[in-house]
DNA sequence: GTCTATATTCTGATAGAC
DNA sequence: GTCTATCAGAATATAGAC
């Protein structure tokens, strides 16, 4: 039997969070309008709020939702062993955001379309993250692995620079990721001043 | 005398402009209307059209002018000095990508509400600008004054390392520009193995 | 849960008066 | 060169039928 109107298939939901991360990574979530969601979802537009208060908690959502996945999936590690864990963090970054590069380019390029609560939440995961990455540098410091003149600037330095290789990377091309986290690695562990 | 209509100032050009380029960095293109732009102008957004075909071709021009700048701005430099070139060039691109904000970031945000052609316009410019870094780099990498496994990657790293001081870096904060160019300076010329 | 229809506002762009 | 007025369409969001 065909899939009729008003079917209850119960994957709506996931479809509409699904069409908005692709097109508002593709076209940007100003010029994204919620008739053209619907039309990707299959469904009209009065049926998206089913699943969204509005289009702007759709934004959110995603952006929400990478951060959390970002802060869980990266591991505490051993502070004893702050090469070791600088190590793991680069490869962690690169391989974490080449998974997922719509989220990731909503999560860098959207923040100013988000309202003034929604991103102080966003705002504030993010410095979480970068906290876990100036605490290994700190770390290293102070147990003489290496020297960086100052945390923060290194921090900034290092996210930077691991978060563009998603402008460039591409599967397909000379480079394999395992390659392209090995050349990373060189760099960051040679910047910061590790032997 | 009251600033009438009509009043011909001959700077409602320059100021079409620099309304768009605060508007779009602030906003973004697609959220940013005609209107909101004449009306920081001080003029009805019919006037807009005496200076610009249409909105598309105001953001070209903002862009293509900004890329036209820095290319301009960026001189050769002598080859048989690769390691004073890379220096020149980090601290150049900071200093330069910090005099003009907004620039920056339409650049970097706004490429995908380029049309193809317009599209295809600058990112030929910040190809060859990208092109500039990677002949120093090669350049040092032959005359053995450091060591980079793929000059191509570490053009990205660096590049993408560099634009990252925009997204953080403030006048008021507690560092000096100049500082700031000579920590992502010291950083740049570890991470390329010079001594 | 999805549809159709609609309220209300805004959009980029143009025409013609001055 | 700028104005007012306007066109034709698209925007978000809601109401009520099924």
């Amino acid at each position: 039997m065909a899939r009729t109107a008003g079917s209850h298939s119960g994957i709506t939901g996931p479809k509409v969070r699904q069409a908005a991360l692709e097109l508002f990574a593709k076209h940007g979530y100003a010029a994204v309008s919620m008739r053209q969601i619907a039309s990707e979802v299959g469904v009209q537009a009065g049926a998206l709020y089913n699943y969204t208060p509005d289009k702007q908690s759709l934004l959110f959502d995603l952006m929400q939702a990478h951060m959390t996945e970002l802060m869980a999936a990266l591991p505490d590690g051993n502070t004893d062993q702050p090469l070791q864990m600088l190590e793991h963090f680069v490869r962690f970054h690169i391989a974490f955001h080449h998974d997922r590069p719509e989220a990731v380019f909503i999560a860098y390029m959207e923040l100013r379309n988000l309202n003034e609560q929604n991103f102080a939440v966003i705002e504030e995961m993010r410095g979480a993250y970068e906290d876990k990455l100036q605490g290994i540098l700190i770390a290293g410091q102070a147990s003489g692995v290496w020297g960086v003149k100052d945390a923060k600037i290194a921090t900034f330095a290092v996210i930077a620079m691991l978060t563009g290789v998603n402008t460039w990377f591409r599967s397909a091309g000379r480079l394999s990721l395992a390659e392209v986290q090995d050349q990373y690695w060189e760099m960051v562990r040679k910047a910061v001043g590790a032997d």
